[in-house]
DNA sequence: GATATTTATTGACCCATATCACACTTTATA
DNA sequence: TATAAAGTGTGATATGGGTCAATAAATATC
């Protein structure tokens, strides 16, 4: 777990000695193959994720297509979100894009934790506004910009995602058809 | 400040004196004319406020045309998510849509309090939590829905917006043309 | 390393929604 | 309560980006 535990050191300094022995005591490791499914549309998601090594997509199905909605990568947390925090069916689907090796803990133990240490919940804080930054970031790339804004504010903020996916994921996480990206990098390069 | 206090007792039960008390202590009151900001873009957002009374925008400028981004109701935090937590320079605007009372905190208190308090920690999250749903509420709308699928699903989640707003903010806020909304509205109604 | 499968590119065409223009209606203000 | 200002509705027209179709390139599989 120490890959987890220097990326939440990065956010919290001095962590205490008693929160990482909890870290390696709760987390236990998952692995993927590629392709295979982590979180099924349907299910209640009951686990977060970190990624140690990997990459995953996130889609949703719309009139039989597929939308991306996230991709992580390694040092990423992994969930679907609204599914996990209301204990709902969720709508999204989370596949390994590559063979994956991955940190779990229950929502509810985490939960537990939270209640009894003030440190835990510091930390389940830190990254809930993490989560929170990154979906304001991308509504604001919906609501205010056209094709090529999105794809240039993509390569501007996440070129690890435009260098690693392959580009019929990238358009439909940027809401924009395989045909219309493709003609955008012609025009650009 | 008992209109917050019993807000926050719904969501968080067992609210303890010592809370109440603190929360009687650091928070202000502050008033709004009609019309008036309260943030504007490329300021810093040093205060987070609950809405007591009246009705508020946020809305940002792009290609000199306004993007109504929220809209704040009573029991409503009211603030520039980014801009408060990073304290950086805001895109947003927040302008009184009525004569307005709100309750005020200055970020860096909240702070303090959350570092002291496990339980105003907890209180944090929970409506950082909030806030992260429906982000995510709104991103699947934009992603997924068309122009009066947006509409629908907005008299569906916030028929309060519909019965209060003038349509031309509606519009902007589910980002679409006044013209398309207004015909949207003919073709159901 | 040959062949099948998946993915990306390119052109032609189409459509949902934007824009423009103007009339009408409601709301503010002197 | 008159007049201005702001907001809404409706038709005509324009357009960004979608869809369809065929080809080319890349990748996987045997």
């Amino acid at each position: 777990m120490k890959e987890l535990h220097h990326f939440i050191a990065r956010y919290v300094p001095d962590l205490s000695p008693a929160f990482e022995e909890d870290l390696y005591r709760v987390f236990y490791t998952k692995k993927l193959k590629k392709g295979e499914h982590l979180i099924q549309a349907g299910q209640i998601s009951r686990t977060l994720y970190f990624v140690k090594k990997g990459m995953l997509r996130n889609y949703l199905i719309k009139n039989d297509k597929e939308l991306t909605v996230w991709f992580f990568f390694p040092e990423n947390f992994v969930t679907v979100f609204d599914s996990m925090i209301l204990q709902i069916p969720g709508k999204e689907n989370t596949i390994a894009m590559t063979p994956c090796e991955l940190y779990a803990i229950a929502y509810e133990k985490l939960e537990m934790l939270n209640k009894v240490s003030h440190e835990w919940e510091h930390i389940s804080r830190v990254f809930t506004i993490e989560f929170a930054l990154q979906q304001e970031m991308r509504l604001y790339m919906f609501q205010t910009m056209n094709a090529e804004e999105k794809y240039q504010f993509l390569l501007d903020m996440s070129p690890h995602i435009i260098e690693n996916i392959p580009s019929k994921y990238i358009a439909s996480y940027l809401g924009i058809s395989r045909e219309t990206l493709s003609r955008i990098r012609g025009r650009i390069a």
